[in-house]
DNA sequence: CTGAAAGCGCTTACAG
DNA sequence: CTGAAAGCGCTTACAG
């Protein structure tokens, strides 16, 4: 079942049915109208290969997936998802590449011609993999904001105004003895950006209030967090309000407070940031929610373009797209007693 | 950088660089040297397109996602992580289909021949798409059983003795007053195959105790959840024993029972199947675990080596490989009061 | 408005 | 033990 068959049942050249397939040529309409007659009835697909050996263009993006941390996993599941049925929207499939093997699979994916361009997960405010592409062609779009912002087109949600906006909700509502409990550690070493954003934006709005707000590395063992979270009970000037930026301790850290005896939003406020409202399992939190579709769709669109200026050889614009952020209230929120 | 640049660079023919990469002629080891060193040095990597245009063969493996059902996507997400690193070993990269255009994906796929196999996801008892592949010529490889055993070669935990191993160590706790909260309703109308076997498992354990262990579906609604579990706990014979299946709703189902006064596992014992142990939020929970590595590599296995059947036409032997539970002691059992 | 032909980068019979 | 050549199924200048 090739081009020659469609032809052949069309009565045209094979040539023909390309530039049907393609319209890049004017074609007549019965000649446009019998080609796509035959391709329906004999329900051809252009082979996949031979079309990428001539065009250069696959139609796959390739998703560079980070290492998988404890807090991030059920994350990566959803954007999963979202980038594979964004990706279907602009006519692409979706190549999976673990960080497993060393980094090499996108260098392996570039310089085998698997993909169009990449898109890049967990990414790092210096992340080694944008240097390592541009010199292999093989363009990419972060899903997250770098340090050099013209770098790389990307696209994220405002994970500095997220936390910003977590610190003031919590100040307007009367709180004043605050604590940003962040991501876990690794991502915090690691810098990973969403982890680096999110205390530089609630340092900064702290700051901005005139209150205190210390940060809290999260742990991704439940336990060592309890353990974190009695230290700062314990402390002379107990939090009345926190704000979470590991969206898989929530539930633990509520469960936790209610052991000790203390009740949300009564004794301790809560907000949480950068959670889906499915992995809460029912409990009503006030919250900033992750929006997977929203960002799967402006990382995908930025990798098309980024994709097709490849070919012309257009300058790269480094666009970034900042999303941001949106409180949903719930009923982890109160003034101080 | 193609292949005649290697060529040129080891002073040899194409057609050599291709037999030393392929390893299926017998090469000089001075001619092989020098040609390895040549592809070091340029960092060649063939060209996939050209490969697969002439060979047939993509070294793809295409992943057939279901409808992202609420309660299933912490767990999709899991294994795309295992199936892409299981692939890898293989040589083989991960494709994601979405199941979003409508089921077509896969078709696409066999006829555009973007893949030498598929892993089919949330497995039906009854699944179309096997039928649906089995003209197309791409052969498939089931992360599920299915009814027909035969249809097709199959990896899954052997759910049915996961349900009859929890309702049997309930039963051997003490426990008579069983119930078995199954996967939410969803899944049992689509007949998921993980859900039919399950509930045909639970019923046969009971039967062959001679207990009687009532089968319930479970809501992906919270609230709704909590209400069947009012209305179990409101019957003239209120269990003292569950078997959860379904995964994103134990810490809920915890806390309600702790909402309502009951303790786990005083008043009610509880035992977990199919779930991580991260999603659990640190919560002690006796429980039997989705084997997710051991699944993904299985599958992968038999997806391998039906797209290497499927070159020497040889027929499809129809292996299925079942993967025994294992219960992991928590403290959410104990015998009844 | 349409067709014949070249060629993308590989693999693998054919030949020596 | 190695090479020259055909051809996989497309796309796209070239030609009319």
């Amino acid at each position: 079942m090739t081009i020659k068959d469609v032809a052949r049942a069309a009565g045209v050249a094979p040539s023909t049915v390309s530039y049907v397939l393609s319209g890049s040529r004017k074609i007549s309409a019965e000649t446009g109208d019998a080609v796509r007659a035959a391709i329906a009835e004999l329900g051809y697909h252009p082979n996949a290969g031979a079309r990428s050996l001539r065009s250069t263009r696959t139609n796959v993006i390739a998703l560079s997936l980070p290492l998988p941390s404890r807090g991030y996993l059920p994350v990566g599941g959803r954007f999963m998802y979202g980038l594979s049925e964004a990706a279907r929207e602009h006519g692409h499939d979706l190549l999976l590449i673990t960080a497993g093997d060393g980094g090499s699979g996108l260098e392996r994916v570039a310089r085998s011609r698997l993909a169009d361009a990449a898109v890049l997960m967990g990414v790092e405010m210096e992340d080694p993999r944008i240097d390592a592409m541009r010199g292999l062609g093989l363009p990419v779009a972060l899903l997250g904001r770098p340090a050099d912002e013209a770098a790389a087109p990307w696209a994220d949600l405002d994970w500095a105004a997220a936390a910003a906006l977590a610190v003031r909700t919590l100040h307007d509502s009367g709180h004043r003895r605050i604590r940003y409990l962040a991501t876990v550690e690794a991502d915090i070493r690691t810098r990973r950006s969403y982890s680096v954003r999110g205390i530089d934006g609630a340092r900064r709005a702290a700051a901005g209030l005139g209150v205190s707000a210390p940060v809290h590395p999260s742990s991704p063992d439940p336990a060592e967090l309890a353990r974190r979270i009695d230290a700062l009970l314990a402390a002379p000037d107990p939090p009345t309000g926190l704000a979470v930026q590991h969206p898989a301790a929530i539930p633990g850290i509520l469960r936790h407070l209610s052991r000790r005896g203390l009740e949300v939003p009564r004794d301790v406020s809560l907000i949480a940031i950068g959670n889906f409202p499915e992995d809460l399992g029912g409990l009503d939190t006030t919250r900033i929610e992750l929006p997977v579709p929203e960002m799967s769709a402006a990382v995908t669109r930025l990798a098309v373009a980024a994709a097709s200026r490849s070919d012309s050889e257009a300058p790269d614009p480094g666009s970034g797209i900042l999303i941001p952020p949106r409180l949903t209230r719930g009923g982890t929120l109160a003034p101080p007693r």
